[in-house]
DNA sequence: GTGAAAGCGCTAACAC
DNA sequence: GTGTTAGCGCTTTCAC
């Protein structure tokens, strides 16, 4: 197996130094056009591709953007990650992703790889995250951008829908239904940020509407949304009646839930409500249609690109800026389900 | 802003050489405990984190293995990119991960940069490909892994299920249901493999089994599955009667058509059975339940990860190897839709 | 058990 | 418009 072809080769054939190939590449210097025609003619024929290894370290730019989210099994982070990723691709750097799977220590270790690599910048879903996770990332010298949610207060830039709008809205829906107790189904982990974040202004606003205090419910793995809402469903029917509305942390959750009350025979709405996050594409196509909290990713994704990549240029020209704080939108989608 | 710490202010500060912190680094070499200590001190002290981008440049290694697939926005390849990239995380290899939206051009360019990154080896989904792809692929010089479908030859290994064994079980099922006129949804474009793998394999096996000549529904976009099954739906509709079952790509789509076929008042599966592909947990959720192709993602993942592992292991000591070949297990998973 | 020298393949900076 | 020089921050190789 023969080594691949370097700037050097494509130079010699081409009868022009190195860096003359390198600003060919980049159409940006000013090389002839005949030798640029030589050179790119050279590269075709050689089937040379440049080594961004190599590139990135003379140049101090790696090219990359890390992108740290939970999960990507959840069409939420899916459509999220496809808006920044297009957005970063168009303006020439390249998304490199991990995925915590919603575990702090396994996000620490995926942060720690992923600084090695020297993105340019990193964006990061402020799920619950170490001590450690936090330091290398104020430590990396890079712009952060906390999106979903962040830590308080956050490290530097911060996307996030409003949790108290969430829930103020949530309630009032609730309130005109004319439910009286809620149950919250949450992380089971105290780490999770907007978990917490979402169940503390729920309770909030439920007090405020004078609603009996939610119950939280802690049951199962964020990676098996349906089997979780399901479970947290059975929870609430234990309730014996006193639960006459369940709040999930997203769609999946809420259409297992449904499910299983279904199966109980129980009747939802009438008997109990169930409300979800997302407004996944598959809330419309289940029966009941699920009422939920209308967020759109792929745009938040887009958002959160553009605001990476006016932290990089602010960054290069180091010009002081201000942290980015972005509220999301968002709606209530009233459909059957709640 | 200050540059990071390098592996230089390291050995300065510790009193030793660059060397000996790279080998504490890597607890490989013989490196004294003393020193060692000393050296893990200074770096704790200093926040020092290693450049992979030099390390990869010097070594020729890069400690990346690219993965394309066509989308992150179905369950499938969100899973099954989980338990590819937790394989090779295992093995300390890191996933680059890379979506082309199932558009053949884009797939080009990002299978272009990737090379750039100098991965280690390469795991591409076969959906459609141009010619340049492949080129690019086979100069690459290190280990292909198709999976799913692969180009006809495939490159070097594939990991795929069997079209033909899964076009006959679909077709024996509605034997026994006793269902005649099949309607398959496939993929607008022509590039892709394995719709167009699928679609014959059904074809044939329809033939063999006496039924009429599938007819086949091209509509929609891969990218909105839900809403190209409810199109579809509205397709085999308008064949007055003709069609008594619809054969979808994946279980979105599935779930979209039968969702619209009861919103026309029509009943699943007694007027149009539907049948879907990959068992999404959601499969389980809906009603009626999803009759599907049961295929687990995450598990191909972790073998498309030992494969790629074993394939480098082989590239390393430059033993010649056979391509390999894996034929991923499925199972017709009965439910209520078909 | 440790260090010195060389160089990976590119690009920044400056010279012509 | 093009070339030269000097590294980027590591690891390889070999010397001790």
């Amino acid at each position: 197996m023969k080594p691949l072809p370097t700037m050097a080769d494509v130079a010699r054939l081409a009868g022009v130094s190195a860096m003359t190939v390198s600003r060919a590449l980049r159409h940006d210097a000013s090389v002839s056009c005949r030798t640029r025609a030589r050179v790119l003619e050279v590269i075709d024929e050689l089937g040379y591709v440049p080594d961004k290894v190599a590139g990135a370290l003379s140049s101090g730019r790696s090219g990359l953007v890390a992108v740290v989210v939970p999960t990507l099994t959840l069409p939420l982070f899916g459509s999220l990650t496809r808006g920044l990723g297009d957005t970063l691709f168009q303006a020439g750097l390249e998304m490199f992703l991990g995925a915590s799977d919603y575990d702090p220590d396994r996000e620490e270790r995926i942060v720690k790889d992923v600084l090695r690599r020297r993105p340019e910048a990193i964006a990061i879903a402020g799920v619950g995250r170490t001590e450690k996770t936090s330091a290398l990332l104020q430590a990396s010298g890079i712009p952060v951008v906390e999106f979903l949610d962040g830590a308080d207060p956050p490290i530097d830039h911060l996307i996030s829908v409003d949790p108290v709008a969430v829930a103020q809205a949530t309630i009032a829906h609730f309130s005109r239904k004319g439910r009286r107790s809620l149950a919250i189904l949450t992380q089971r982990e105290q780490t999770h940020r907007r978990g917490a974040a979402r169940v503390d202004a729920l309770t909030d606003a439920a007090k405020a509407a004078g609603m009996a205090p939610p119950r939280i419910i802690r049951v199962g793995s964020p990676l098996a949304p349906f089997e979780q809402g399901a479970r947290a469903a059975m929870e609430a029917l234990d309730a014996d009646g006193e639960v006459d509305a369940l709040v999930c942390m997203n769609d999946h959750a809420a259409i297992g839930a449904v499910d299983a009350l279904l199966r109980r025979g129980m009747r939802v709405p009438d008997d109990v409500a169930v409300f979800g996050f997302g407004d996944y594409e598959i809330c419309r196509h289940v029966r009941p249609e699920i009422t939920t909290v209308g967020f759109n990713p792929l745009k938040a994704g887009v958002e959160i690109g553009k605001i990476m990549l006016s932290a990089l240029e602010a960054a290069r020209r180091s010009t002081a800026q201000d942290p980015y704080r972005l509220t999301l939108d968002f709606e209530i989608v009233e459909r059957a389900s709640a």
